[in-house]
DNA sequence: ATCTATAATGAAAGCGCTTTCACTGTTCTT
DNA sequence: AAGAACAGTGAAAGCGCTTTCATTATAGAT
């Protein structure tokens, strides 16, 4: 920060005359004390009727609108929230993103996002921003700190964390019924007839990876189909590793039906990956995602997918993080998995 | 906000004991005054080497944070740059917010992203939201202020405005050239032998629609093939539009052998639209979308499309915001639109 | 009617930083 | 060698709020 550079800010404040209303004019205007008024934006106290009308009128008046950052330093409270998510372009969390800020701006408080690219340092870095930032509580989408970690994090801030399911004080989780969801998937298949069922995986250190995995293996178990590891394939979660997974399947010249990915974004990337080698969905392979994004709709074909809806979560998320906030006891009710089928399955050939 | 809130809130303060080094402490531990201090933090003026040293040993052994709340209150600066998104979930801007974060974070920014939802009641309302959290400057995606409206908004605060061409003191407008890019989609077309050639085209309100609609119909007179309005369609610039665009071309019984799309959502609801005639990209139409998205590269087929790279333009935008906050005259290169060629479009067969 | 508990208010002290202002030494001038 | 100019520095006054604390007015108790 160069003094050229303070300068110019001052110019630039200058050419703004004095525009803004402090809470001291409306005191004034309503002939009360800047702490009448104070309570009264608050409700922190009782405050007669009187002086609530003119302070009132006299906001109106004024069109005042206080100031967060004076807020924020003098009451410790900033009106922002943390939100820790991994990439800011997620096609998923995208969505999740735009419902915590749903339900956060009408309730005066606006998010802070910040990106920890999977990545528990980076993360851990993010948290310490937001600290210092002294945001009021922090929404953790997934991502790789450790348990411990976060529940160390939440001896401080109230933390809504997504992705894993765990308790601790000041914390809560929000978890999707991974396992279900996959088992919904797996047994489709297994019900429209196929048999040798390929399964791509996330990257395997994804707790949601390892839990549709679980889901795949206890479909395949409760209709007594073998697991065949080398039916088994990682994606990495993109839709290059999902491509790359199944051209090494095909490679490893095992006979498969179907495939359950678990997400749709490498489920797309196997479309193409099949195509190469002159397999179409669902002719040849029947085929289902994870996470029913947006765009698996008009994909050609419609790609059949477990529906949980990342929107949801968010909102979910910010309105736990709210009430713990205002020291409720957060209630919540987390949507079960369930699966939208589309044109990208069907019974197998024989 | 009840008073049981504020209580609570208290009560969490006050489980963090005092953990939090202040600037003061810093003075004190170094032997010098509170504001030489501030002016090493800020390099507002020159400090003898001795207590620098001293001050950063200090820093360092205590490990002290500036608290940006209370800097802002004093200094007027806040260190946070608002961006008016239209959408958090856009597979586009998603990049682009991607871009401005990783150039802001590392020079002590924060981002503070929201959501304008294109509306430009919306968008006021965003405005008014940042400049009473007393944000630096602002990043504008596009959306549908109106020029004059920015300009205002300019006089009090600096602004970066992308997806559009203006000109007005404290602001700069980044724009890529979409007349161009749609022409290059275009020529390419016609290269391959086509000559009838439908547009699908985005929200009619929009620049980007409107130019990228001048651009198709510069190139079809620049190879004097006719332009045909029957071969427009609108598609609002998402998957469903562009399906429903390629249903209604099929439906007027026009004849065409290729399509362009104004973004490449549709150009995806495009084939899928196609494949419910039956016909198929490339074989019977050939296809190019416009904007690249990663998805695009994993189509199928893959997606032929014109390049902009949404996450350059995200760093430009928060580069050219830097400038101008240090005072520096900004200077920024927008990379131009280019074609990307992949499977989606072949030479004509007669 | 007198005393105490309670409700409603204002004065004033910060929150953690920046910035002006005034004050010392130094280094140049001439 | 004496005065001017300047480089470093600290004291102190805020920035716009919240929140204690003390004070006064009002209701309730005996």
């Amino acid at each position: 920060m160069s003094s050229s550079n303070q300068k110019r800010i001052a110019k630039t404040n200058a050419s703004t005359p004095a525009k803004v209303v402090t809470l001291e004019m409306v005191a004034r205007e309503a002939g009360v004390s800047p702490a009448t008024v104070s309570r009264i934006l608050n409700g922190s106290a009782v405050v007669s009727p009187t002086r609530k009308k003119s302070v009132d009128d006299a906001i109106a008046k004024l069109g005042f609108v206080p100031n967060p950052i004076a807020r924020g330093l003098a009451g410790g409270r900033t009106f922002s929230i943390g939100v820790i998510t991994q990439t800011l372009d997620s096609p998923f969390y995208g969505s999740t993103l735009r419902g915590i800020e749903e339900k956060l701006l009408p309730m005066g408080y606006s998010p802070l996002f910040v990106s920890g690219q999977w990545n528990a340092e980076v993360e851990s870095r993010c948290m310490e921003m937001l600290r210092s930032r002294r945001v009021d509580g922090i929404i953790v989408l997934t991502g790789r700190l450790t348990d411990t970690a976060l529940r160390n994090y939440a001896k401080s801030l109230p933390i809504v964390v997504t992705g894993r399911t765990m308790t601790a004080p000041g914390l809560v989780a929000l978890n999707y019924d991974n396992v279900e969801g996959a088992r919904l998937a797996t047994q489709q298949l297994i019900d429209l007839g196929h048999r040798q069922i390929a399964f791509i995986g996330g990257n395997p250190q994804h707790p949601d990876a390892i839990e549709r995995l679980v889901g795949y293996r206890n479909a395949l178990k409760a209709s007594r189909v073998p697991f065949d590891q080398g039916l088994v394939a990682e994606g990495g979660f993109y839709e290059a590793g999902g491509m790359q997974a199944v051209v090494e399947l095909i490679a490893s010249r095992k006979r498969f039906t179907a495939i359950f990915a678990a997400n749709d974004q490498m489920a797309l990337g196997a479309v193409l990956g099949l195509s190469r080698h002159s397999l179409r969905v669902p002719e040849d392979v029947s085929l289902i995602g994870y996470d029913d994004l947006t765009s698996s709709l008009y994909a050609t074909p419609p790609l059949s997918s477990v529906h949980q809806s990342a929107y949801e979560l968010g909102q979910i998320a910010a309105e736990v993080l709210l009430q713990m906030l205002s020291g409720e006891k957060p209630t919540f009710q987390l949507p079960l998995p369930r699966l939208v089928l589309r044109e990208s399955c069907r019974l197998r050939t024989p």
